[in-house]
DNA sequence: ATCATTAATCGTTAAATTACGATAAGCGAT
DNA sequence: ATCGCTTATCGTAATTTAACGATTAATGAT
């Protein structure tokens, strides 16, 4: 068995993890939530690092669904897209339909 | 502000979250979770790869701390850490505490 | 029409990841 | 002590990722 029937779902949960798996993107998802939606700017302000590389990890953020930009004049607004994030948490949840939370 | 004060934190969720991050990976933690533990061969009949290459995702899902190996004699036999599988959906879900399952 | 601001893209470099075959290491059985 | 089985590690090549500065594109304001 080298494919599993649900392969895509698998895929698509990779894909999922992959873009949340650098602290960089975890922490421009904490600030889209805390600020509720930010400019790119913003971000850059926020952290460390270059306007081209805040700019490629909320591409990699938006590419895999997780966040949504909408362009406002010479702006981009970014936030996240809370149903996809509540989604992925239920999908790794899902990993372990066995367990009862109790037993943990 | 370019250090939050939960980096350590963020830090190990993005670590988690990187070990999940390939579409291998999450097909073994699924054959482990289907078959409760699992040698290291069992893995490499099922999937299509090379024995070295089934160890190493091996190691980077130990490392993670998602799953446990104990060898067995010349055997390592592998096993999903629940606790923390559960633990990263619980993060996950974490990220968005404002938000109320029904809003979404 | 020009200018300033903002963000995306390009090009580049360094580092990390993924895959493999080959080899080594560990253990049980003979 | 040796052999066979199992798994980890090594070495390597190809690909991807991450970071940056520079440039381009788009918009609003002057």
């Amino acid at each position: 068995m080298t494919t599993p029937e649900n392969q895509p779902t698998i895929d698509r949960l990779a894909a999922l993890c992959k873009a949340l798996g650098h602290p960089v993107r975890i922490n421009i998802l904490h600030q889209l939530l805390r600020e509720d939606r930010c400019i790119c700017g913003r971000i850059v302000e926020i952290l460390p690092l270059a306007q081209s590389t805040v700019s490629q990890h909320l591409k990699v953020l938006k590419e895999a669904g997780l966040i949504i930009g909408e362009v406002e004049g010479p702006k981009t607004c970014y936030c996240v897209d809370k149903v996809q994030l509540a989604a992925l948490a239920t999908a790794i949840s899902a990993l372990l339909p066995e367990i009862k939370l109790e037993q943990i």
